[in-house]
RNA sequence: GGGUCGGUGCCCGAGUGGUUAAUGGGGGUGGACUGUAAAUCCACUGGCUCUGCCUACGUUGGUUCAAAUCCAACCCGGCCCA
């Protein structure tokens, strides 16, 4: 059971938990354990799998994991941590990212390559809130919003920051945490999963459960994963994410540079590796976590190929090492001058910011620098098979 | 609906009639350096086959030799009042 918990979860939340155990024990049921997402981006990274992780302890525990897909609130969108209105998805877009967030959780594929568990029996539900929340109607909306107050929405951080500041709150905005809380009333939930950011949903999901007369759930809160700035929460918005689906050098290389202050959270909230175990050098314990949350999803022996991969790749050898990605001369009408080249290529997004980084001196052919914008290239042949180089990490070989 | 303040480049945010894509910060890219694609320092950061030419300060018109800056209408938002 103590496996269930990550490290800094105090005693009392621990015997609650267990007292819910021991009930539902005593009934001979297994847990109903709720986690919600909504699917509103395509791409699951390493900050939600903490939970998926989680959610995957309590189905190999014997309990049953209800996913519930927010189709429908995905369409008002969570408030928490946003400082605007998010825009509203359509229903073709929150099916789509459905249907990718499940494969990523590793749907039809065996439980052990699987994030979660998809084939045993009576271990996960999925459920998509429309089901319930589609159906509602007035009166019964009017009843959710007569459970709590405006008070009580304005004392949500998010929603006093906005308020605060000046930045629109919209109505329906202060439907969502009703919402999802209603969400914990419809599936019958023991327990809920979340990020410590969802307290306040978890926590209205209780009130709403007492409100319709169920037992209330346990709010499960796990730490949020700093991202990759090692300052704020891992968010597709802020670009500081590793995605799961990532290639595996791309993901290595990407947790090596985790800033020395984050290394211990990303060890124990990702990884089974206790952080004793580990080298005392910073630089050493990044590595190591790097290939074990590498490994964790692709396997040891891919994980360590990526290290190897990423160790040539900064040693500056990319041109020879590793498969320098082709990009076609088809588009370019000769003559071309260099900067034109750069941006007809796509390894510049416009043809002045190619002068730009030619001045820099960032450009190389053939490991040869080039230094004048207007250098000029007459025709295909004198390009064909040559490596064009920008920066130290941009490789593209040409062909016709 | 009334009053009032505001809408500036990827983001935040200066600028309130007159060189110049428009101060500063963040982010991003490049260079140097290094235990790393870290930290630090430096440079660049609208577009165009570019010694010049275009397009930009919510939208559309107007005033002016000249507007992000003044005027009008409209759109969007904050606050106060109803």
């Amino acid at each position: 059971m103590a496996d269930l918990f990550p490290d800094g979860q105090s005693d009392d939340a621990d015997q609650a938990l267990a007292a819910r155990l021991a009930a539902a024990e005593l009934e001979g049921r297994p847990l109903r354990v709720k986690l919600g997402i909504d699917p509103t981006g395509s791409d699951i990274h390493l900050g939600h799998s903490i939970l998926f992780r989680k959610l995957r302890a309590f189905q190999d525990a014997g309990h049953t994991a209800i996913l519930i897909i927010g189709d429908f609130t995905a369409r008002i969108g969570d408030p928490t941590g946003k400082s605007a209105t998010r825009v509203q998805l359509t229903t073709e877009q929150v099916e789509a990212n459905a249907t990718t967030y499940l494969r990523q959780l590793g749907q039809g594929q065996p439980k052990e390559q699987a994030l979660l568990d998809f084939e045993t029996p009576g271990r996960l539900e999925v459920r998509r809130n429309s089901e319930w929340l589609a159906g509602l109607d007035l009166p019964q909306v009017i009843g959710l919003l007569g459970t709590a107050t405006v008070g009580q929405m304005l004392a949500k951080d998010d929603f006093s920051k906005r308020y605060g500041s000046g930045t629109p709150i919209a109505l329906h905005e202060f439907l969502y945490p009703l919402l999802q809380g209603y969400d914990s009333v419809a599936v019958d939930a023991d327990v809920e999963l979340g990020g410590t950011d969802q307290k306040f949903n978890v926590a209205m999901g209780r009130d709403l459960q007492r409100h319709f007369g169920q037992r209330t759930q346990f709010g499960l809160l796990l730490p949020i994963l700093v991202g990759l700035d090692g300052v704020q929460k891992m968010s597709k918005s802020l670009g500081n994410t590793v995605g799961l689906e990532e290639d595996p050098l791309s993901m290595y290389s990407k947790l090596e540079k985790v800033g020395d202050a984050a290394i211990n959270d990303y060890l124990i909230l990702l990884t089974d590796l206790a952080s004793e175990a580990l080298p005392d050098n910073p630089r050493e314990k990044q590595k190591a976590m790097a290939l074990a949350v590498t490994a964790s999803r692709y396997g040891m022996e891919v994980a360590q190929k990526a290290q190897v991969d990423a160790a040539t790749l900064v040693g500056g050898e990319a041109a020879a090492a590793a498969d320098v990605p082709e990009a076609s001369l088809s588009a370019v009408n000769f003559p071309a001058k260099a900067f034109y080249l750069f941006s007809a290529v796509g390894m510049c997004a416009s043809s002045s910011e190619a002068r730009r980084q030619i001045k820099g001196g960032a450009a190389r052919l053939e490991g040869e620098k080039i230094t004048d914008p207007n250098q000029e290239f007459s025709s295909v042949s004198d390009l064909e098979g040559k490596v064009l180089q920008l920066g130290k990490k941009t490789f593209r070989r040409l062909v016709p």
